[in-house]
DNA sequence: AATAAAGTCAACCAAACGTTTGAAAAAGTC
DNA sequence: GACTTTTTCAAACGTTTGGTTGACTTTATT
């Protein structure tokens, strides 16, 4: 071993032992995971740190505690979602999008889930993202109801809510599932089947045309 | 106040002090308000005795503590969901009454929210009346179905997995109702209004005679 | 009336939890 | 290379929580 191997003339980037952001990463990590699997009354610190490898104190150290770990991670949520509101997608397309968010990212989903039953602070963080989102879905719809997709008697705001709550279903009732179906709610299979049944009733929808 | 009034002739019912049925109804009663309110993790048998009125010892006295408490009232939960299953109103009406469940109980059905946000014991009490009641159902819209109200490549059984989750809604996702429609989604007004739309998106599926 | 049983409560206890403390090790600076 | 700052950890601390103990009161029994 003594033999030195010969220089390696493009530096590595430096491993550093000691890395904050990765750090940050991790604890932001484990807490999706955390907060996601048993929302945040049930999730202990020391589960999350010990799930990201690192002292339950850096908690405190980087984010103020467990609330504010918490609020560091719902604050950027919505992200992923507002990412993909870039669509051109036929609606039926968008449900299946939605019912396949938690295949996707499950511990984003639940928590999204949690956040909503919880719906202590009604001036959250990270809310106006989400509306400026959700706002933009209406418009959407409106738009495919005037194209002839749903029948005019029809709220696009209530059209979209009952369609992001039927998406839902394998996460928000995981039991209703199994004892329906008795699939397991959080296959992917289900998640293609149940997305593909929604879209079909979606098209079930289109006004005929004259 | 010396005059005694007149001896009535009948009994009335004995007011007792102490009456252990009274006492644990009122635990059962607060339980249910605690649970549905924050669930399980968060709820505290500390709150729950105060809003009940009694000793917290009694909580474990009578149900063996926090989670006997929490056994004994789930494993009640569905009676009353199974005893509306003798049900012979169109499907549109189903749908209502499940969007309008809320409202009638809001604590009960946010338990049954939480429960199956939880999801945690697959071998939860209480789940083989809930298994009753959902299968019933399913036949119920497979029967529907065969009528003509619904299209025949629609599964019966996630038709009900739709209507179910997109019946929950204002309790489900009470932030995507606010942020979407801005109405108060634990209102009366909002669950009328929205058991309508349901209900009319569900007429909308009939299959048109010929 | 005496006695036993059941019901209720205030005070106490042990365990669990999130946070704070104090110090060590690494990285940055001059 | 010495000095400072940042990052990390282990241990201790204070608080909260669910549960228990033992006494006291009401109800039932004889």
């Amino acid at each position: 071993m003594s033999e030195a191997a010969p220089r390696s003339p493009r530096r590595a980037p430096v491993e550093r032992q000691r890395d904050p952001e990765r750090t940050k990463a991790q604890l932001l990590d484990a807490a999706k995971a955390e907060f996601g699997a048993k929302g945040y009354a049930a999730a202990r610190v020391s589960e999350i740190a010990a799930k990201a490898g690192v002292n339950k104190q850096l908690i405190s150290y980087y984010f103020g505690g467990k609330e504010g770990l918490y609020n560091a991670l719902t604050a950027t949520m919505y992200d992923d979602y507002v990412a993909a509101s870039e669509h051109d997608m036929p609606f039926a397309d968008v449900v299946r999008f939605f019912a396949q968010s938690g295949v996707r990212d499950h511990d984003l989903a639940k928590l999204f889930l949690w956040e909503n039953l919880t719906d202590g602070a009604p001036d959250a963080i990270g809310v106006e993202g989400q509306r400026g989102f959700l706002q933009r879905q209406v418009e959407y719809v409106r738009a495919r109801q005037a194209a002839g997709d749903f029948p005019a008697d029809l709220d696009p705001e209530f059209l979209l809510l009952i369609f992001m709550a039927a998406s839902s279903a394998a996460l928000a009732l995981p039991r209703v599932v199994r004892a329906v179906s008795g699939q397991d709610p959080n296959s992917a299979e289900f998640a293609e089947a149940y997305g593909e049944q929604l879209a079909r009733l979606v098209g079930h929808l289109a006004v005929p045309r004259k």
